[in-house]
DNA sequence: GACATATTTCACCATTTAGTTATATATCTT
DNA sequence: AAGATATATAACTAAATGGTGAAATATGTC
């Protein structure tokens, strides 16, 4: 499984996006992190792991306690993925307008000047 | 399931990641789509209705073929998500940042004048 | 109307996912 | 060493996913 496939799906499950979003705001343990949810303490572990293993988050010790923190770079290759799509697609629509313009223009489709 | 949950799972598969890419540059029908992968016709059009009900793509029908066009708000939306993300995850940087500096400074932690 | 082509739908299968409860492990406290 | 707390793992279940081949549907053509 791809980086973005893994990146993308941790993504998908609004719990975790929730637990991002609540990790943005600084480190927490994994009961802080399940208290905002009816779930039970597993499941939000379960969460935890998949988004471990998607790299977006890291884990530490703190005597009992596993706190979790972002780790930022992982996003950042997703965003960097929708980002160059969104690059390809205005590319291709600067094209299309710039081809519709010469047809108005006079018929002759070419280069253009600006 | 909310908007982003669909639209972040069709974007989990590799095969439709490629799909979106490749309408990226313009229209395309489901055999033109097809012929790129080892996959059978029927496992295309499976994931063409993933990105359609994801608000991926729209389709318009022309003789016996139905062609693809991508539909950019939704992968807006999905985009803007991880927009605000990273501007919390930043907001909470530059707080932590004038912290260590305001330590630094005179292990006064107050307000900052920039 | 018969045929060919493009696409969808159907019935099925294997794997993965998200959840559960119960149990195990690790660390701190006494 | 015993007990308490935080977390992980195990065993299980129900539903979703991604694939298949075979058949159905829709449209254009002869």
């Amino acid at each position: 499984m791809s980086d973005l496939d893994t990146t993308f799906t941790a993504l998908a499950d609004p719990t975790r996006r929730a637990i991002l979003a609540r990790l943005a705001s600084g480190e927490a343990t994994v009961m802080e992190l399940s208290e905002p949810f009816t779930l039970s303490q597993p499941a939000i572990s379960k969460h935890l792991k998949v988004l471990q293993k998607a790299g977006l988050i890291t884990r530490s010790r703190d005597g009992t306690r596993r706190p979790c923190r972002i780790q930022p770079e992982t996003l950042a290759q997703a965003t960097h993925w929708l980002e160059e799509f969104r690059k390809l697609w205005d590319a291709r629509f600067r094209a299309l307008d710039d081809l519709l313009d010469d047809m108005k223009a006079g018929h002759e489709p070419g280069p253009r000047d600006h």
